[in-house]
DNA sequence: TGGATAAGTTTTATATGGCTAACATTAAAT
DNA sequence: ATTTAATGTTAGCCATATAAAACTTATCCA
């Protein structure tokens, strides 16, 4: 019985841009991750680093970054989570998108798995009812 | 023009707390922040000079804590926030109370204003749509 | 092929925030 | 009033995560 250690949101980041990179430009570069979370390309290396350590990433010093099947399982459940909650803020609450992107990003580490699925199939009960919007303004 | 520094989730949680006891106790002591907190009480002394610094608390060593109006301005955003959200999750998602209360304590940081504000006009909404369960068996 | 430049790394320092354990103060009980 | 228990504080340490700047390795290209 192996205690799963909770994952900071700082990892959950990392992770969810990695796979962005991998996704976008086949490999994820230091400089890149760096720039996409807006920090240096030195504290990059540390975190690198300690995402090998446990295993979320296959990393060499020098070479380019993939995620382990662990760090993909993980990266995409909250890639899933900003889909989902950047719709939710954008389409349906009608928050500019730039601010939809971010408050998503926030959100998607807030959520427990029970509370995420309840509030998934939410969202799909609102088709059910068009004209909702009608109280509003 | 000074600048606003973003307050931590942390200090947040510190002034919700501080706000719920002093409604509950008339006065806010330590030794219950920690409990509520679940930290050490060494940990709170540390966070409430900072909290004082920031002028948010009026702190005296050895004194009761209150809130300054700055302060609870915050902390009463913090638990209306609170109070919507874990509403939402244990109520119309059905999450249980425990996790919608805990879930809440987290989502509460993690939405800006204009996000927080849509989200309670889209509530408001549901109430036009009784039926909208249907779907869900 | 040998610089120049870009990318990656290392080291040192900073900030936050928690813990432990010893110490100080206050409050309660006898 | 004095002892005891509860509460609050201090000091030193640890972990996380970032920045700055110097250094190393790769890459590009003339």
């Amino acid at each position: 019985m192996e205690k799963t250690v909770p994952l900071s949101e700082n990892i959950e980041d990392y992770l969810e841009t990695i796979l962005a990179l991998q996704t976008q430009n086949t490999v994820a570069r230091s400089k890149d991750i760096a720039e996409k979370l807006d920090i240096k390309r030195g504290s990059v290396t540390g975190m690198l680093k300690k995402l090998a350590a446990r295993k979320l990433i296959n990393y060499e010093p020098y070479g380019y970054v993939t995620l382990t099947p662990e760090g993909e399982k993980i990266a995409k459940k909250i890639e899933y989570r900003h889909t989902v909650l950047k719709d939710f803020l954008f389409r349906i609450l009608e928050v500019d998108e730039a601010r939809a992107d971010e408050t998503a990003c926030r959100m998607e580490h807030a959520m427990d798995s029970q509370s995420f699925k309840k509030f998934v199939e939410f969202i799909a009960t609102l088709d059910a009812c068009p004209y909702r919007k009608q109280g509003m303004e």
